[in-house]
DNA sequence: CCATATTAGTTTCAATTGAAACTAAATCAA
DNA sequence: TTGATTTAGTTTCAATTGAAACTAATATGG
């Protein structure tokens, strides 16, 4: 009785690259107010602090910070250069190649980052709790699963 | 044996907020490519055609596009006056109303709606393809529970 | 060695964005 | 009416972004 299936046609509402752009943004913006004007961070600012933060005796250069965050090296530059103003992080040019520097989180740094990791895992929590496990468990593998595809088919496979 | 859950650490590899910025990112890369220098729009430009595509004989004014898409009316200005340029819309002034203008695609905007359309909704068929029914199904419930939730913490309820 | 290429990071300059002010038309309130 | 508000959409101006060019240091090939 049912035969070919009809063309999907092409709404907004049901689009999966639309849906997932309005959530991601909604939960960006959520979670930049919790930094955002408290303590002068952008996006990018706080993505960089997010990484020298996880691993505080571990400084990184800006080659390396550009790998973990996806950030291209003109936003690293430009945010390396605000967290140095605010003296959030700190930077020693690597002796042996002067063309590099480490950064790592100041004092002052680690204080704004114990505070404001916390509340960003605070948030994901909140927002997870609204699943089951199921849901989260599997949410996770086909995040996952979308990205690597998606990876390929923009690399033009 | 095991004791209360140690508290997550914050990384950004496994941070829900973070993988979702990098999925849609990528896929609304990918997305625009389909568009983008063959046919000279922006994905703003995109969102657009899009919606007014969806049902080309009812037209709709500015205000309607922002809502429909969730773009603020500076970027729905921009968007409209450079699809005008293309000659992809036309603009009717409302006769009872004459601050409002009626926008439709033109013949030309139809004919690149029809190329571009089947494509993005082939590329989305393809990226779903890669997950089994019951995972898409739980995806799409879970998007839009995350959305309801994200809008609700985002009012700052 | 020396010339060339590569890598790390910065700067420049033009294009894009966003917030706030603005214009023009319609509505409301007295 | 008519003066004040609201609504639709645009413009302005400063801040942000991105691509490409650039500087400085290291590595490599002959």
């Amino acid at each position: 009785m049912a035969g070919p299936a009809a063309p999907r046609r092409l709404d907004l509402e049901t689009y999966l690259p639309y849906r997932l752009s309005i959530l991601s943004n909604t939960v960006s913006g959520a979670i930049a107010a919790l930094y955002a004007e408290r303590h002068g961070l952008s996006i990018a600012d706080w993505r960089l602090m997010a990484v020298l933060g996880m691993d505080p005796d571990r400084p990184l250069t800006q080659t390396a910070l550009c790998a973990r965050t996806r950030m291209d090296k003109v936003q690293v530059s430009r945010a390396v250069k605000r967290l140095l103003d605010f003296g959030y992080i700190a930077r020693e040019v690597d002796a042996a190649d002067r063309r590099r520097a480490h950064l790592r989180l100041t004092a002052r740094g680690r204080r704004v980052y114990g505070e404001v990791a916390p509340a960003t895992l605070e948030w994901e929590r909140e927002l997870l709790s609204r699943l089951t496990p199921a849901e989260a468990a599997i949410l996770d593998t086909v995040i996952a699963r979308l990205q690597q595809v998606a990876d390929e088919m923009a690399a033009g496979s």
